[in-house]
DNA sequence: ATAAACTGTATCTATTATAATTACACTAAT
DNA sequence: ATTAGTGTAATTATAATAGATACAGTTTAT
């Protein structure tokens, strides 16, 4: 699945973990790893679903547009439109293979009731159920997902916009 | 998901709709619209799982591993290791982010659960079941899907190991 | 034994999808 | 009027995917 969905999450749970805060596109890059344009792309779709709110010009940012206990991974998901369970055919020109259609007809229909199961298991996930969860989480569980590089430090790399601070 | 998978699944269909004859991996390129290299590709993944035998040589080809009541949906989505709810995270050199590192965690654990629902539904579509419905699927159900070309018999373009034939 | 028709596999290239970068118009607060 | 923000588009870089080609090895038929 894209990163935009893991983003978007991200994002949600920073916000519900400080509502009283705004955040700007700079303040959340940094947390998400990535960087302030693609943050506010990506928030921008959330604010169009009402999943946020945001405010322009100097102090501005990004805010929950609904208690974290009403945002769930569902709507996030059907947001970023991620398609996970989307198939993908080979059929370069399309048409003109009746019994590739008929193939394919019966699997995407499989495949339309597979992502609606997985829709229904992700409106369990709410923002408040995640926060709630990572905070019952021992530190620095997941070392061996990915090896620990020699030099740490080295991203500040995304600190463009930096002013806005973090507290 | 990646084209492997729908690749696989429709292989194992054409050979379920004629076990009785070896195919190759010409004529199986011609019937899922792909070439031969990367048919053989996927089918060696499926011989090395058991899911199909194999025969080189002279007449030789793919048959069916298992009878394709055996054969499910699960079976393949494992063997081309889709991982199609895999989580996507933005963190370029890795670790030193432990606040990351927890969200990751339980959103990775959650994901986890969603796959193995995923997967238990798989297991119900047998090669068998999907047969059954093709063959109740009406003609050209899904010319939504792609819009329909001017020139349809273009397709010679992977008639490369002709000889074999259909039949 | 030799040629033909296969699989198995690797490598290279082309294409597409994804993400980063840059830029700039617009907005709101100071 | 300046500063610090969002919104958005366009461009570039990178990574994932798929196609093309090549060739060694295998089996069958002649």
């Amino acid at each position: 699945m894209n990163s935009e969905f893991t983003i978007a999450v991200h994002c949600l749970i920073v916000l519900a973990s400080a509502p009283d805060r705004v955040w700007s596109s700079g303040s959340l890059s940094r947390k998400v790893h990535t960087n302030p344009a693609r943050v506010r792309k990506i928030m921008s779709a959330l604010r169009r679903n009402g999943l946020v709110t945001t405010k322009e010009g100097l102090g501005g940012g990004y805010r929950l547009g609904f208690s974290s206990g009403d945002v769930n991974l569902a709507l996030v998901y059907r947001t970023v439109s991620c398609e996970a369970l989307k198939l993908n055919w080979c059929s370069d020109d399309g048409a003109g293979d009746p019994e590739l259609a008929r193939v394919r007809s019966v699997m995407d229909q499989a495949f339309c009731r597979a992502e609606t199961m997985l829709e229904t298991y992700l409106e369990q996930w709410t923002i408040d159920s995640l926060l709630e969860q990572i905070k019952c989480e021992p530190d620095v569980p997941i070392s061996d997902h990915f090896p620990v590089s020699a030099h740490k430090d080295k991203s500040t790399k995304y600190n463009i916009n930096r002013i806005g601070g973090e507290g």
